[in-house]
Parts: C-alpha cells; structure tokens; sequence
DNA sequence: ATCCAGGAACTGT
DNA sequence: ACAGTTCATGGA
C-alpha cells in the first residue's frame, strides 16, 4: 500500500494502470445506489472503523487520491485504516499489466481493455454485504435487485446525516441474523431469498462463515466448494463473491447474464452465447476471468 | 400481455 | 449425473 498520512486528511497513490474517471462510471451505474454518491467527479462514502463512523469524500488529483474526512478527523490508527479500505476497494494489489498483456491477444478483450484501461475490480469489502447482494440480485432485473437492497439498507443500517444528505451503511450480519424470514418478506424479498440471507447472516454470527476463514484455504476449487455449502449460495454467487470480494482474479461467474449480453453486444451476436462458445472465447483468459468479466460487464454501460 | 431478469434448490429419472 | 420445475416479483 502506498499513501501519505497528512493528518488532516489522506493521499493514495494509485500504480500506473488506474483511472478514476473509469472506476466511477462503474460505480455510478445505477441513480438507486445508497451506499455511496457521486457528485461533481467527488465519491463519498460512509464506512465503519473500529465502532466509528467515518464519512470521506474521493477526488483525484495529481495522480493521487485525496481523501477528505467530511465528520470527525478520525485518529492516526483508523487514517490507516481508511486508506487500506480504499486500497481494496479499487482492488489497488492487483498488477492489471499481466492481464493488459494478455488481453492485447483476444478480440474480445483488446478494445475493451485499451477503452476502459485503468478500470480496477471495484470490491465491496463486507463478504455479508457481498453475499446478500448477490441473493437479492438472483434471477431478478437489476433494478428491482436495487430497489430491494435500498429497503434492506433503509430499514436496518446505520446512517449519517451531514448537512441535510443521509449517508448510509450496509446492514451487518448481527442486525440480520436475529430477524424472521416476515420481516424480509415485508420488503418484498421473496421466502427462499429472506430464509438464504438470514441463514447467512447466523453463519456468520456463529463465526462458521467469515472471510478469514474462507479465504484460509486459499485454492480457488476449495474455495468455492465451500462457499456453495450454504443454501443461498450457488456456483454463480460463489464466483461472483470471490471476484467482488476476495479479489480472486480468476473467478468466473460463466453463467452470468450481465456477462452473455456484454459478449453478445460486443460480438454483434443476435442470440446470447451458449456455455461452450464461453468456455471457448475465455480459454486464454486463464488467471484473469474475473477481470474479464468485470471489463465486460463496464462494456453495458456505454 | 408476455417474456425475462447479474440463479438456486428441489424433484424425479 | 442430469433435466425439468418451482420460487416470486417487477421492469421493459
């Protein structure tokens, strides 16, 4: 990690292959999102250190990224803190000149990469949100997956409010796991959702879920086997988990919609791929599925 | 209206 | 192992 503490407030220095512009076009996809706001080129956000709640504001200047603490000052420990969230956030540990390289071989990924270059792997850093969202989004429209997750967000986060606008935090697994499947089943999440999401959340509170001990086992296969153990949790939700918050580049969410369209737009195609044109197309993605999948997925929102 | 949506579990063979 | 069915609701 590379940043400079300036007390009042914190730099991060980005590697070479990092564009900002890019990554909040990513972020600012969707006007439903309540975890974060855009506005005027700045990124705020709303996270939780160590019991307290820090609100920073984004911006990128002179090849860093300025981070301005817009309540309390937080203290030295929680600065650092900070600057790792954000390190991880924009999956800032990954060297993208591999997979620049490899995708300059590919027809499918050589325009995208060069378009779209410096776009990082935007994570999301609590697995229980990941997982969560990956549920809610199962087999619906993104914009009712939206819709859902503001209500959940809305009825058993935290917020802040800093002069006038509402800043919100993700729901965490002990504010879940004590609910009933009625209470999910107000916001419009359907019963096998609601019962997923909260068998999730007591997993997680009896420490049999974490990311410390998923990621322990380190081997992709192992992994995901056992991610795919909880109900809820299938191969798509483990890779899409993996990749969004584990940071494994090689996770592949094949049977992925968002993914077929992006290829079948980019391809010029009529129909969507079938899974053997896919397992086709990304055979020499070897390492970097995720990372194509996610510049696919930023294709859409041209 | 009708189809389908960033799937997963369940059932029957 | 594999294919078909059910869940559930909103968006286009």
């Amino acid at each position: 990690m590379n940043w400079n503490d300036c007390q009042s407030y914190i730099k991060i220095n980005p590697p070479k292959e990092f564009n900002f512009e890019e990554c909040l076009v990513y972020l600012g996809r969707s006007n439903q999102e309540v975890l974060h706001e855009i506005k005027e080129g700045s990124l705020y956000k709303l996270i939780k250190v160590n019991e307290r709640l820090i609100l920073f504001k984004l911006e990128y200047i002179n090849h860093y990224i300025k981070v301005e603490f817009l309540n309390d000052i937080p203290n030295k420990n929680d600065r650092e803190e900070v600057a790792k969230y954000i390190w991880e956030w924009f999956d800032l540990n990954t060297n993208l000149n591999e997979f620049y390289a490899l995708a300059n071989h590919e027809n499918l990924l050589k325009g995208i990469t060069h378009k779209y270059y410096g776009l990082r792997m935007i994570s999301i850093h609590d697995l229980f949100e990941t997982i969560v969202w990956a549920i809610l989004g199962q087999q619906i429209n993104l914009t009712f997956a939206y819709t859902l997750k503001r209500r959940i967000v809305e009825r058993y986060g935290e917020s802040l409010i800093i002069n006038g606008d509402t800043y919100w935090l993700f729901p965490s697994y002990e504010e879940i796991a004590i609910l009933n499947v009625d209470d999910l089943r107000q916001l419009q999440i359907t019963m096998k959702k609601a019962e997923y999401i909260i068998g999730i959340a007591k997993a997680m509170k009896t420490g049999e879920l974490s990311k410390e001990i998923i990621v322990e086992q380190q081997d992709y296969q192992e992994v995901k086997k056992s991610l795919i153990q909880f109900r809820g949790i299938g191969a798509w939700t483990a890779d899409y988990v993996m990749m969004k918050c584990l940071h494994y580049t090689n996770s592949f969410p094949i049977a992925d919609v968002g993914l077929h369209n992006a290829i079948k737009q980019l391809l010029g195609y009529d129909r969507k791929p079938t899974i053997e044109e896919l397992e086709e197309l990304s055979a020499r993605w070897e390492g970097w599925q995720g990372y194509a999948t996610f510049y696919l997925w930023r294709s859409l929102y041209d």
